[in-house]
DNA sequence: ATGAAAGCGCTAACAA
DNA sequence: TTGTTAGCGCTTTCAT
């Protein structure tokens, strides 16, 4: 019935708008009006064209629809590395969160400056109505100089919003992040209350601004109480790494008992070495504390001392930030900084007479 | 320069070939031309073309592109749950290897049928050359019923080609898995060799063949050797319910002394409510073997004995097979299935007098 | 090698 | 409410 050409060979003409627009003997765009949310059609044509959509196996074409109405409802993500836990659910979450209202997600994996700089172009082609930015390292600053962009761009879990360009134009880019310096205090002062003295702080990635606050607040807390960082090591935000400066750390003398890490993945990798290559006790020889809260770091072999963050009200105001970028294209994007946790486990020793409410608490997902 | 209409309100209208055609002094198709690999341009002209393309800041318009072409150029990935590692890093190499190819990956986070049944028409409507299916659990085959979708469907590590629709039209799928049958026959053996008696298994979701067929191969192996499975719970997939799964099966008599789960998430919450919950060792008290060989078995904390899957050649077959799917349309998918290798490490027994070659195994990522 | 012209499939502004 | 008419920005014959 359908005029389909040569039956099974060449990419076989699929329906068009217009097709299902002749079967139910109504026009292009009552079709196109039957099928938007909002439009002024009557019931009875609204069901013809429904209808004949069904029986054709009408798929109207998002690309086009898109086109016509300078908006694809397509978000881009740059994402860094997956074997990250954290990056991951976060990942999930956001697409989630994104599919409520319609949009999909398109994503992109790169954990080097240089991808995003492949990246954006490439999502720009693709004509994203924003892109987000989900690592605890990477930042779109250098690449955004050197493309006009004029989309919105959303970092989740980083805070690099240092960016003036070349042209002296500034980059506004707009950032979602936690309280790295005022919870990573609190850190130093747990460790502290456990009678921890020798103390020391394995970083991230030495650029990334989340693995500097939280150096900076663990260190300027312990400098107010008398003491200092004695080493630091860098883990590079992942597991393979953090087996290596742990490794480093713990041979040191003398042996630091205080050991925090810029991110779970890391400080499991010190947990790892301590127990299995030093011998070592956790939190007795040495107490250690992660960031992020990954589902590993409440499980019962590892068992970790953490910091939360808050990831699914993270996402969600990310989203709301997108969101109304979009609309308001000459909106300010925002930085926002939300509060972040400190979770109480067993690699840490507890303060003298005092209660931890939180702690044992089960992980972040049910 | 530039005729930008009212600066900085409203959508600011987006540079076109036009406007590129018009700065470097040529046509619209030169422009075409020059941005396109191997069309006929002199050197001449591409270099003003591209010249002018970079001082207006021209991105051209893959929606359009792909309008024209009647191809996107976007793949799609119906995606399960990302806080299964295995899943998550299986998403990273897929994304990056269709990156190499320049295809662009439009994701969709589901872990249910129904959600497939949204998933697909979605994607469809984004006009995506082809779909994958990343679950260990998710098929196609219901939604496909219902919809005519003319693109290529790829699952990985699952295999439901089950399909028969309604109209009697088989739904093609292709299909990457492993040899699940067989290793699973392997792991019997293993425990058997160890002086396992009593033998229990975690399915992941009852309705998986992929936990269904290692299951078989389990059962299978043992019965021909003696030894019937005394015990089986469900886990799916997930480490929650496989703690619980754990609880039960441990606090039965006769204890089992070898815990077979059908992937790692569900081993791992054995080896944690085994040693933390009842106290017992690993594995001399029961012994634990996984499937997937995701980064935290190989970490010290658990150097959990499993079923490494190969996944960076399952998504080189799965995108391999997608790329004919999508250039020759009349193709019929394929099944393919790769061979699984079982890493032993320290949560079974050796057999006496053996050699374990691949004893210690790193992790899968580098 | 290049330009002119014809679409690709849809939405939106306008009439009716 | 409905149909008609213009585009949206690109690729691609077809001439030249």
């Amino acid at each position: 019935m359908s005029g389909s050409q040569r039956p099974g060979s060449g990419p076989r003409r699929r329906v068009t708008a217009l097709d299902v627009a002749r079967l139910a003997g109504v026009s292009r765009s009552a079709v196109s009006r039957a099928l938007t949310e909002g439009a002024s059609v009557s019931d009875e044509t609204r069901a013809k064209v429904l209808k004949a959509a069904e029986t054709l196996g009408y798929h109207r074409n998002a690309l086009v629809r898109g086109m016509v109405r300078q908006r694809s409802g397509i978000i881009g993500i740059v994402a860094g590395r997956l074997d990250n836990p954290f990056i991951a659910v976060a990942l999930e979450i956001l697409s989630r969160r994104l599919q409520e209202d319609g949009l999909k997600s398109m994503i992109y994996s790169g954990d080097a400056e240089s991808d995003i700089a492949v990246a954006l172009p490439s999502l720009v082609e693709y004509r994203v109505d924003g892109c987000f930015f989900l690592s605890n390292d990477l930042s779109p600053q250098g690449a955004a100089k050197y493309t006009r962009l004029d989309i919105p761009l959303v970092v989740l879990f980083n805070s690099d919003m240092a960016g003036i360009s070349d042209h002296g134009d500034e980059v506004p880019v707009g950032a979602i992040t936690v309280d790295n310096v005022e919870i990573s205090r609190t850190v130093a002062d747990l460790l502290l209350g456990g009678g921890c003295r020798h103390f020391a702080y394995i970083e991230g990635l030495p650029r990334a601004t989340t693995s500097r606050e939280r150096q900076r607040g663990y260190v300027e807390r312990l400098a107010e109480r008398g003491f200092a960082v004695e080493a630091v090591a860098t883990g590079n935000f992942n597991y393979a790494d953090g087996l290596a400066a742990a490794r480093g750390l713990l041979a040191a003398r003398p042996r630091p008992d205080a050991i925090f890490a810029a991110n779970d993945l890391m400080a499991l990798a010190v947990l790892d070495v301590a127990r299995a290559e030093f011998g070592l006790s956790v939190p007795e020889d040495v107490a250690v504390v992660g960031f992020d809260d990954i589902g590993a770091a409440a499980q019962a072999a590892y068992d970790l001392t953490t910091v939360r963050q808050p990831l699914a009200d993270m996402v969600e105001a990310g989203v709301d930030l997108m969101l109304a970028l979009i609309e308001e294209p000459d909106r300010r994007p925002e930085e926002i900084r939300l509060r972040s946790h400190l979770i109480e486990r067993s690699t840490t020793r507890q303060p003298y007479g005092m209660s931890a409410p939180e702690r044992a608490a089960g992980p972040q997902e049910a």
